[in-house]
DNA sequence: ACACAAGTTTATCATTAATAAACTTAAATT
DNA sequence: AATTTAAGTTTATTAATGATAAACTTGTGT
């Protein structure tokens, strides 16, 4: 079950965010937007002022970006760290070699999410699945890569939420996907053969952390007719994207020749009182 | 009226904020800290997530940040982008001169948000007010410099809002009030007479845009029997401040030097398509 | 000065979110 | 390994709450 007033709110954040103007946004500009009775979506923004999210401009009565939204920002960023910089250097590898684009997903939960992408040399930071609404889990190389050397338990929590037909070749049978994903295992990557974008083929290979759980995976993809046309460029691009998610599963393993991590003598003080 | 939900919500993305663990929260932590009854916060949670705002961790079923709340860091929505570098500077220089607490506070609608603040060498970003509840707009130097200067109709939104009395000196008469903004706008500069914190005298100096409307203040605390005890420490604290809100103010009218604005000869296309 | 548009406020009603209780899952203790 | 407890999840019910429409205010442009 759902909230709807909060699905609502969250919306409308989600909007501000991609649809900010310089002056700020209008209340009609909203529920032009969004559908919303403007007397409800006043009630609405009201409170989310209120909590310092959003804010009124006093002559213009424009909406804009809050302190708490410009706050979450700055505590936000503290995260991926390291890992994205040193995984970008293998991604970008990657895509040198091949020229094709290629993917570094993570998931929270079910959800998968890509973190870096590199296309023709444009580096953007997007949600995967085009539409942020479907966990396509099962329906690409990067979810597959992931999911085929999660524990069953979690494998069946993502499964048993949508498994959405993209194309005519999506799998949405359980037991075959179930019988897919031991194969990955197996072979250490994962194939979408025109299942999430007719015409596009990928190939994923995850990326373990330090307790050989799978946490990200990489993947590449390329026009199906390219793979069909040219044997060895689908043993070209394994190659590499294998290659990729092996060093980036490195991170997870720091070198003990790292200075900083010194033995504690004894007597001496962890933490500070 | 405010939206009850929302402001749970809301709330509730605050206590992620700034209670944030390693491994996440769980969700009898946020009922026990927020007073919510398990099951609603369950089903607030449950569409929070769906939205991307947190996740919900496979394993441990702890609540984190999710990738919605990081995009919005990635985003640094149009911002005081080179502003608080600048004014930065010029904080620093008050501190450094008076080694008071120094404050840089701008506004957002009729809330008092405090942007930078340096107290004994520690720069830390704050919301005004300590506890971000009220708008003491009314009860502080920061917030009486910036209101002196705005025109009657925002004088009035702001002041129509609640005007807590914080101390037994605290100005809540709204007509005692508009005759100290008015004295305000002559002298150039704003005094706190222990009107929010008794013991604490502040000196607060209007900083203006290009078209000199108030956009900030530059404000400078001290304990009241500094300022007693001798009455050159105060010229001292005043003139510094004045001298740094005013070249704050330098800030929105930009050298005509700069290199970049060039005219755009006839033919010239100002924007690609 | 007038008309229009945008935003705000109010009171009412039907929907919706909060509730409690039952259920599931997982971990801790014997 | 079995039992107990705690945490999280789901469900159905009811009362509270958010959506609504309509009246009102404010400000802008003609």
């Amino acid at each position: 079950m759902s909230v709807k007033s909060i699905e609502k709110t969250l919306s409308t954040l989600d909007f501000f965010i991609s649809n900010m103007k310089p002056g700020g946004l209008a209340l009609k500009d909203v529920c032009a937007s969004l559908g919303f009775k403007k007397s409800a979506a006043h009630h609405m923004l009201a409170t989310v002022c209120q909590k310092g999210y959003l804010y009124q401009d006093l002559k213009t009565k424009k909406y804009l970006i809050g302190s708490k939204i410009k706050k979450m920002s700055k505590l936000a960023i503290l995260d991926d760290s390291g890992f994205s910089d040193f995984a970008f250097d293998q991604i970008k590898k990657v895509n040198d070699e091949t020229g094709e684009a290629v993917h570094l997903a993570g998931f929270e939960g079910t959800r998968l999410i890509t973190l870096t992408m590199l296309e023709s040399k444009h580096p953007v930071r997007v949600d995967h699945g085009f539409l942020n609404k479907d966990h396509a889990f099962h329906a690409t190389a990067s979810g597959k890569a992931i999911l085929a050397h999660m524990n069953l338990a979690n494998q069946e929590k993502i499964l048993k939420k949508n498994r959405v037909k993209f194309t005519e070749f999506t799998i949405t049978d359980k037991v075959t996907l179930l019988k897919e994903l031991n194969a990955i295992k197996k072979n250490g990557y994962a194939i979408d053969d025109e299942e999430f974008q007719e015409g596009v083929y990928c190939v994923g290979c995850p990326v373990f952390n330090e307790y050989h759980e799978p946490v990200a995976s990489v993947s590449c993809s390329s026009p199906k007719y390219k793979i069909v046309r040219d044997k060895k460029y689908l043993d070209k691009i394994k190659s590499f994207t294998q290659q990729a998610a092996f060093e980036i599963s490195k991170y997870y393993k720091p070198k003990k020749t790292i200075k900083t991590i010194k033995t504690i003598k004894k007597g001496e003080r962890k933490y500070a009182a």
